[in-house]
RNA sequence: GCCCCCGUGGUGUAGCGGUUAACAUGCCUGGUUCUCAGCCAGGAGAUCGAGGGUUCGAUUCCCUUCGGGGGUACCA
């Protein structure tokens, strides 16, 4: 295929939904597949929706996923001249015609074929006769649909489609405000603009035999249309607030990997049809494919997102994940904010201790805590190695052994199993205890491993701590 | 209402005329181990929405029907 060329061209109105994202994943990836271009266009034309801001997150959003583009912004409020112009042109060759029925009016006869039952449209009542009316007066221009057989288009996922041309409207091609809609601008735009394929949500197969007439009419060749389906709420129907989740923000705060949700959301819709579910980036790009996406609606399910969240953190090297954990652990106040080499490896080797056990980046502050922090409590269930008589005993002389060990995983083993023998305890009866002493939990990571990372120091300090806390609780009673 | 699209285990998908209907997730059980997570091994879970055709044979092709979704704006 010769060079293709893609767009994401959402509008300025609020945050970025995921399900749009998802789109500007597919029109990505095939651009990178085939070595085409993607552009990035925003679609401003409606002034009374631009929400202040949103262009900065489209471009921070994209950005942050990793989707470059190499084109753009470009801005529709910009091109206005060109809209009116090739809306003129239209105009003057008949296939487009000036309209000045108020909204008022509009509405009123909406009102009236719903009641009847019939199907909505303009009536046409501007299209063969002025009334009188002159270009001076604020009006709109509307295509000049026609009246009957019927528009056919190919989909590249759904095959093809056709429509009764008596069943589509008039529709506005050039506001009264002088902005252009929609359906006008996107196929002057994507003519303009070289796109070869439009990727967009299925919501958009309705209109699209309005863009090819209007391609038609323009005199244009129309690009190829690809219509991915919707992404489902867990309740089927389109994914909306109530569902949660859905800004795609929401999702960067939560702490997802970049690359877990390009990953997630290419699969939502789109399968390489083999085994493979887990992809890096660059395995996404040599498999997307056109033909691999899918005619049918996709439930969202966050927790197949999570599953696939925990495998993209466990395929990051240690030094790698340190670097993104930093800021979560300087944020929760467990790590102070100059990186240091030496504390860099220890993160590093704190991570390497928990990536398994981490769903999303900022579990680490969660799991972790007691790696970077002497203030926590004993674990409730943990509390009864504690009790007895022996147990202040048993924590000093742990203590006092981990002194002169060597500190290395083995060692450590090898000098704790061998204290706890001469007292007696073996296995999970001196292992436990000394979790609970020095990590307060009574889950983790294989101890030993978790003494090794967390050094001599801590290790004694806190056996020592565990010590007097013994002793206090059994004083007690 | 009208138009269009869709319908394989809870979920995402594979399969597209002959399969014990596959993979993953989620769930359950067992194993490993110092615990949890993980990992490994099993398991439950689908009359392939339903009814008619076509065919020696349909999840796969056709029709109908039901269900779901989308559209029906001087919003995108």
């Amino acid at each position: 295929m010769s060079a293709p060329r893609t767009r994401f061209a959402p509008s300025p109105t609020g945050s970025m939904h995921i399900g749009n994202v998802r789109n500007a994943v597919f029109s990505w990836l095939f651009a990178r597949r085939h070595g085409g271009s993607f552009v990035l266009r925003i679609e401003d034309t409606d002034r009374s929706r631009l929400v202040e801001g949103a262009v900065a997150e489209i471009k921070e959003g994209l950005t942050w996923l990793g989707l470059d583009w190499d084109e753009g912004p470009v801005f529709q409020s910009g091109r206005l001249d060109i809209y009116r112009e090739h809306a003129r042109r239209l105009v003057d060759e008949g296939r487009a015609y000036r309209c000045w029925c108020s909204p008022e009016r509009l509405a009123e006869m909406r009102e009236e074929q719903k009641a009847a039952g019939r199907p909505t449209g303009y009536d046409r009542h501007c299209r063969e006769d002025s009334h009188g009316r002159t270009e001076d007066e604020p009006h709109v221009i509307r295509f000049a649909m026609p009246l009957d057989g019927e528009t056919s288009f190919h989909d590249e996922v759904r095959g093809d489609i056709s429509f009764d041309n008596a069943l589509i409207d008039d529709f506005v091609m050039i506001k009264a405000d002088g902005f252009p809609t929609y359906q006008f601008a996107s196929v002057v735009d994507d003519h303009l603009m070289q796109i070869t394929h439009v990727i967009r949500s299925d919501e958009w197969v309705a209109s699209t035999p309005k863009h090819v007439r209007l391609y038609e009419a323009l005199g244009w060749e129309p690009p190829k249309f690809v219509h991915p389906s919707l992404i489902l709420g867990p309740d089927r129907s389109k994914l909306s607030k109530r569902h949660g989740a859905t800004s795609f923000v929401e999702f960067v705060e939560r702490g997802y990997l970049p690359d877990a949700l390009v990953n997630f959301l290419s699969l939502l819709g789109w399968s390489p049809r083999d085994d493979r579910e887990v992809m890096t980036r660059d395995e996404l790009i040599a498999a997307f494919d056109i033909e691999g996406m899918v005619n049918h609606p996709a439930v969202f399910d966050v927790q197949k997102l999570e599953w696939i969240s925990r495998q993209h953190l466990r395929l990051l090297p240690d030094a790698r994940l340190a670097a993104l954990a930093r800021p979560v652990l300087e944020a929760r106040g467990l790590v102070s904010a100059p990186a240091d080499p030496g504390a860099d490896a220890y993160i590093a080797a704190v991570c390497g201790l928990m990536k398994e056990r981490l769903t999303v980046l900022p579990d680490i502050a969660d799991v972790a805590g007691y790696f970077f922090s002497d203030d926590f409590d004993y674990d409730e269930k943990g509390r009864k190695w504690f009790a007895g008589d022996g147990a202040r005993d048993l924590f000093e002389a742990l203590a006092e052994a981990l002194q002169a060990v060597d500190w290395n995983e083995e060692s450590i083993e090898a000098a704790i199993r061998a204290a706890g023998q001469t007292m007696g305890r073996e296995g999970g009866r001196i292992i436990h205890p000394v979790r609970v002493a020095a990590t307060g939990q009574t889950a983790g990571p294989s101890l030993f491993a978790a003494l090794a990372v967390l050094g001599k120091e801590r290790v004694t300090a806190r056996l020592r701590r565990a010590g007097a806390y013994a002793e206090h609780i059994n004083a007690n009673h």
